[in-house]
RNA sequence: GCCGGGGUGCUGAAAUUGGCAGACAGGGUGGACUUAAAAUCCGCUGAGCGUAAGCUCGUGUGGGUUCGAAUCCCACCCCCGGCACCA
């Protein structure tokens, strides 16, 4: 008989509907909240196969985790419904980016809605809704108020294509992980969050989340701790020598950190003055080999330290670093340039004068921007070193003897020479003691370094949530006239005030009051590539009155990147439609942190980083109880083509889940997406495999339309068989192993066709219920006439002592061969085992009592026997 | 280079974590049904030897531990993912 598919889902999605089984109250007495989430798509206009591959298993999971009694199961979704692509789309289509967005999201819901998952959907979250984004602008301004979020002048990513600011994380390979368009560098003020304050804490917390390992070592490298020092090299400037213990190095830890605020603000990350460079460095064992330094072309001081001859030389080359892109400077690591200042410095230990250079490989975002290079211990150095023709001097030997004329870097770790007092010392007391002497001269401090930099949330495009801030004149102008000869000492940099063409204006948050700011209709939302948002165009936006003196004031035109939307919008679904507060505290305690976060590996250090540094700063602010939002996390793996490849159009390997849908039903198309084969690797699509699926499913139909159950006690096997079933199922779903839970149903399956005992019929419904949810259904209440939804049954228990037994085959190995099986009661011992073995003339063939040395028993398994040598 | 994950039939993959290697599927092949095809159903399907009972080999390579290794240890090769001029 036909399975009919279509009549029968569409008929349980109404009734479960009408029945309103998904509708998840905040509390449920007896039972225990759980919070189960898959990351919500980003409106594309279709639900493709990798989003069925994410939310259909994460779906069998939730099911299933609903089904064991004792949890409130809430599992909501939402769009993720601003960003780019409604803006290429509608530039070109001439759509409004809401109307492409919201007819997108139409077309969506449809689709998930096909799927039959158990979403909650009266609390999806719509992030371009002003209902939802007028929180982003509120979280903002929490993050203004103690200075996380800052506007500062940064050498930030710029997509040419795209016409926007990138953060580095958006940031694939020196291109744009958007349009692949190679991404330029570009002296811009920007908005940042502070997210390198949490570098500590966003380490620290890693270890206690029950998270892929793989994805927790992504994060720590790309947070990129590394402990070191800072030492300072006194500036011998044109021959003369200024020494003097360094600015930096003896402030207090107070100041320190304040200065560090204003550091990552400046595009060099260096702390200098005229007296002395600072670099940074791990290996201060081997700063009796530093034989020259390099400053960064961007850092501060290489202006001052050029020499009138080299000026010249040094204008060149800076200007051709400049223009190269981030692709260009990644792609010559082997090949370094670079070009002499005309100064010196003192190296502080050896007393030797130094030459100082300039060169790109040299990054000046990460520790001071210079770095002093030590060529026979580094590669980089070296490779500088013979190209400039500069002194290479061991000074760490693997065997405690000094050598001459290396041929390469030794990197490792050794002995010290040619290092004075400090020579024969291992490196590791090396660095210690080195540090330690510098350091009562105040020349060196023990630091620790982070690759990690502040996040540019800034974007010069339009369809985004607006930056509530306002920027005063008049303001700036009242302030610096009461203190005309030294301005506004105490003002803040980016918090208090910043810059515009050459002026400043105090900068004002939007009263809380008056938010949402409106993202307004305009007519033209194509990028104006100079650095501004087209918001810029509309005059109506741009001119405010200022929340302070009332006067004529401007709005910030830029929009925040999508990321800061999807950094809380888990929070949000537990009080989707709240417009007093972002959310209500007693429901954000219901629900949150989340339990089980389902999603794509590919947002190991985007969102699931931005959103842990957003749920630590939510808590010190006091909005938020917990410090981790994703207490366990999941990544599916990729459904690639037929052919192996990664599906696109222009390949045309794409699998269209509506028409999968369209020909075999969801439940078909579920059943098949969890038995493909591991969920956590994905792998190739197969059209056989699925018909594979198909043919399954329609023997199921024909058997439940066809067999008569028998009433009769189960035997002793199929009894056991359906309690292993029990629990492989429920250990494999828990587990995510979806593919073998299926396979062992088909298993019990066949069973079933031989021995149809209505009792074991049942157990299999309920277990096949997660998987198949509509025939389930149908199955449960219209074939074995079974009261209430079969979702709403208690998920089948099993005995252990069930499990024991029935008859089990135990093999039999003589000097670790098979040789021979015996079926046995499961319960038997190992003399009874041995009993049996002696029986076969299969063992005794090999082996005899008198001949036995000794022998293993593995209950329900195998008999080893082991011979005596002869 | 560093970090993470892998390497098992023709293919997707299993193997209760040291205990029958290849479950369950796909594909192939033989057969039944059919005038025929499709669909369906039933066998067989890691390699080699053997009429057969059975034997030998077999989880990237080489070695080791063990009664017993896909699983643990050592060395190496290869593939995938991430990071990378981060001092």
């Amino acid at each position: 008989m036909q399975y009919p598919a279509h009549q029968i889902e569409s008929k349980w999605r109404t009734w479960w509907e009408t029945k309103k089984l998904y509708r998840t109250p905040d509390r449920v007495k007896g039972k225990k909240n759980f919070y189960h989430l898959v990351m919500f798509p980003y409106p594309s206009g279709d639900l493709h196969i990798g989003h069925w591959f994410n939310f259909a298993p994460a779906d069998i999971w939730a099911r299933w985790k609903r089904r064991q009694g004792q949890f409130n199961v809430l599992s909501p979704i939402g769009f993720d419904a601003f960003g780019l692509p409604a803006e290429n789309a509608a530039i070109k289509g001439k759509l409004h980016p809401r109307v492409w967005t919201m007819q997108n999201i139409e077309r969506m819901r449809e689709q998930l809605k096909s799927m039959g998952a158990i979403y909650d959907l009266s609390r999806e979250v719509v992030t371009c809704d002003p209902e939802y984004y007028r929180w982003n602008q509120w979280i903002f301004l929490q993050l203004f108020k103690p200075g996380l979020a800052y506007r500062a002048p940064v050498a930030a990513n710029w997509c040419p294509q795209c016409k926007t600011v990138l953060a580095n994380e958006q940031v694939v390979d020196g291109a744009c992980d958007r349009c692949g368009a190679s991404v330029v560098q570009k002296h811009v003020t920007q908005w940042l969050f502070k997210i390198t304050a949490y570098a500590d804490r966003l380490l620290q917390g890693l270890g206690e989340l029950d998270w892929p390992e793989k994805t927790k070592a992504m994060q720590r490298n790309w947070i990129g701790k590394s402990e070191g020092a800072i030492i300072a090299f006194p500036i011998a400037k044109f021959g003369s020598v200024i020494a003097g213990p360094s600015a930096w190095l003896g402030v207090n830890s107070a100041k320190q950190s304040r200065n560090q605020q204003e550091i990552a603000a400046r595009p060099s990350g260096a702390r200098n003055d005229e007296h002395s460079i600072e670099v940074f460095t791990t290996r201060a064992d081997t700063l009796f080999g530093a034989t020259y330094i390099v400053l960064a072309p961007e850092h501060p001081l290489v202006d001052a330290l050029t020499s009138a001859k080299h000026k010249p030389a040094v204008e060149r080359y800076l200007n051709a670093a400049r223009r190269k892109t981030e692709l260009e400077r990644l792609a010559e690591t082997k090949e370094k340039t670079g070009v002499f200042t005309g100064a010196y410095a003192i190296n502080p230990v050896s007393g030797r004068k130094i030459p100082i250079w300039i060169s790109d490989y040299v990054l000046a975002s990460y520790g001071t921007g210079a770095i002093m290079a030590v060529p026979a211990h580094d590669e980089r150095d070296f490779a500088f070193a013979k190209t400039m023709k500069l002194p290479v001097v061991e000074v760490v030997s693997p065997d405690a003897k000094p050598h001459s004329r290396p041929s390469r870097a030794y990197m490792d770790d050794g002995i010290l020479v040619r290092s004075d007092r400090f020579s024969g010392m291992s490196s590791a007391d090396g660095r210690r003691h080195i540090v330690d002497s510098l350091a009562k001269e105040g020349l060196a401090k023990v630091t620790v370094q982070y690759r990690l930099r502040d996040w540019i949330i800034s974007r010069q495009r339009y369809w985004g949530t607006p930056i509530p801030v306002i920027y005063c004149r008049k303001c700036w102008e009242i302030q610096s006239q009461n203190k005309p000869k030294a301005p506004n000492t105490k003002l803040r940099a980016g918090i208090d005030y910043t810059v515009f063409q050459g002026k400043e204006y105090v900068i004002h948050s939007v009263p809380e009051h008056d938010l949402p700011v409106l993202l307004p209709d305009i007519r033209d939302f194509k990028p104006t590539g100079a650095g501004t948002s087209p918001l810029a165009r509309s005059k109506k936006f741009v001119s405010a009155n200022c929340p302070k003196c009332g006067g004529p004031a401007k709005r910030e035109t830029d929009t925040m990147d999508t990321f800061v939307d999807s950094s809380w919008y888990y929070v949000r679904y537990a009080d989707s439609h709240n417009n007093k507060r972002f959310a209500d505290p007693e429901k954000v305690a219901a629900w949150l942190p989340v339990n089980m976060y389902i999603g794509g590996a590919e947002h190991s250090v985007l969102h699931l980083l931005y959103s842990r540094f957003f749920t630590k700063a939510l808590f010190d602010l006091g909005h938020l109880k917990f410090q981790e939002p994703f207490r366990a996390l999941r990544h599916q793996g990729f459904v690639l083509g037929e052919d192996n490849y990664k599906m696109s159009k222009s390949r045309g390997n794409v699998v269209s889940p509506d028409e999968l849908v369209h020909r075999y039903g969801t439940d078909v198309v579920r059943l098949y997406l969890a038995f493909m084969g591991d969920w956590s690797k994905g792998g190739p699509w197969s059209s056989k495999g699925i018909e594979g699926m198909a043919r399954f499913v329609r023997r199921l139909w024909d058997f439940f339309a066809q067999a008569k159950f028998s009433e009769l006690e189960l035997s002793a096997e199929l009894r056991r068989l359906e309690h292993e079933t029990v629990k492989k199922v429920g250990a494999d779903i828990a587990g995510f192993q979806f593919n073998t839970a299926v396979s062992s149903l088909m298993v019990f399956f066949s069973r079933l066709q031989i021995e149809p005992a209505r009792e074991a019929v049942k157990v299999f419904v309920q277990l096949l219920a997660p998987f198949a949810p509509h025939l389930a259904e149908e199955l449960w209440q219209v074939v074995l006439k079974e009261r209430g939804s079969v979702h709403e049954s208690p998920w089948p228990k099993y005995s252990k002592r069930t499990l024991q037994t029935g008859t089990v085959t135990i093999v039999v190995q003589v000097d670790g061969k098979v040789r021979e099986r015996l079926t046995l009661p499961a319960g038997a011992t190992e003399r009874q085992a041995l009993e049996a073995a002696w029986q076969s003339p299969k063992v005794v063939r090999y082996v005899t009592p008198e001949t036995l040395r000794k022998s293993v028993f593995v209950p329900k398994r195998l008999l080893s026997l082991v011979r005596k040598q002869s």
